[in-house]
DNA sequence: AATGCGGGGAC
DNA sequence: GTCCCAGCATT
């Protein structure tokens, strides 16, 4: 953490640099022009996760649907769901309405004025319990949103992922340093994300005309493009499956998965995985030996489908059941082996393959 | 610690 | 198509 030992006059001078230059650059925004809490706390609900540009006109819809917060309270949940449409999160309706009504009825009126005591509303988190905090009472509180991480990250050179819990914490201690060399708590919260908003931007970030230049560690060091570190998520890989099941009176042909893959170690009936899915029997790409131990035995019934979702994976399995006639050779292809019903019952098995085993097989 | 929850805009 | 947006609740 190198902001500690050789960073304190960027922690010094932060605040106040980001404060000067709100003034000169913040956009004119209706929320921006009152401190009471009603107003401010529909303006933070409704800015999550949306752009400025998305919410704004819904904020002035609502603040003329009901100025007050008794008139929210009073409303009904339907319109107010309506009045809702189109901006998503509807979670985020719901608890407006039932936040509304908790603060008219059983706080008689009163809007929760700490930090703390916003927290504990329906619907108010950290980051809109410190924005409602700030802007309406003036409690220095650091807001932390998505902005916060993303100036905070290239100016003081943090690479932790911010996904992770640990790097919350990191954020939210050097937010909470910063905000204390503030001229105004208020000022410097909306100072910091209209800074991420218009000038620190995801892309492109206009560093050529920073105030901070001089001092952001991921300018100095060309890195800006490279922070904030957040970890993608990783894509759903599709995988498809197709399990040839050999039943030979009522013993059923299964194996071991001894693959570094999913599911290791447990046990799976004859399997061809493709890149493309297949639907059909014959388009499977199968081994001489199976090909004509599925000829010479096969009496293949309606292949079944079914999905099964891993946090990674999506399999995509298709099950072609193949019964051999009683007098068949029961010799079987290399690793498998017979089971019976109450063996293949105590075997470990993934739960595609125990679900379809029920579903045949009751 | 992961996941679900929406819709829109920028690229 | 991907990424991200003034996040929160639930498990």
């Amino acid at each position: 953490m190198n902001w500690q030992s050789d960073g304190n006059v960027i922690e010094t001078n932060f605040a106040p640099t980001l404060e000067r230059w709100y003034e000169r650059h913040k956009r004119d925004l209706p929320w921006r022009h009152t401190r009471d809490p009603y107003s401010i706390w529909l303006s933070e609900i409704i800015l999550q996760q949306t752009r400025v540009a998305q919410g704004k006109p819904y904020y002035e819809r609502f603040l003329a649907a009901y100025p007050t917060i008794t008139d929210m309270a009073r409303a009904d949940e339907r319109e107010l769901l309506r009045l809702w449409q189109g901006l998503g999160y509807y979670s985020r309706a719901r608890n407006l309405h039932q936040t509304a009504r908790y603060i008219t009825d059983e706080l008689v009126g009163k809007f929760p004025d700490t930090f703390q005591n916003l927290l504990k509303m329906k619907g108010i988190g950290v980051y809109t319990a410190a924005a409602i905090a700030s802007f309406a009472f003036g409690e220095r509180v650091p807001v932390v949103d998505g902005n916060v991480y993303r100036v905070l990250a290239r100016v003081f050179g943090v690479s932790e992922d911010i996904t992770t819990t640990a790097a919350k914490k990191t954020f939210s201690w050097l937010a909470m340093r910063l905000i204390q060399r503030a001229d105004d708590p208020a000022t410097y919260n909306q100072a910091i994300m209209e800074f991420g908003a218009i000038q620190c931007t995801p892309v492109a970030p206009d560093c050529l005309l920073c105030p901070l230049q001089q001092e952001c560690v991921a300018f100095q060091t060309g890195r800006q493009h490279l922070l904030p570190v957040k970890a993608k998520k990783a894509p759903v890989r599709e995988r498809y499956f197709h399990y040839l099941i050999f039943q030979h009176g009522s013993k059923l042909a299964m194996r071991e998965r001894t693959d570094r893959d999913i599911w290791q170690n447990l046990h799976e009936f004859y399997l061809v995985e493709t890149d493309e899915p297949k639907k059909q029997l014959r388009e499977l790409p199968l081994p001489d030996s199976i090909q004509e131990f599925v000829q010479r035995h096969g009496q293949a019934t309606p292949p079944t489908e079914a999905v099964q979702l891993l946090s990674h994976q999506r399999i995509r399995a298709v099950f072609f059941r193949i019964e051999l006639p009683d007098d068949a050779n029961g010799r079987l292809p290399m690793g498998l082996a017979w089971y019976t019903m109450a063996e293949v019952e105590q075997l470990p098995k993934p739960l595609l393959v125990t679900n379809y085993l029920e579903k045949t097989f009751g």
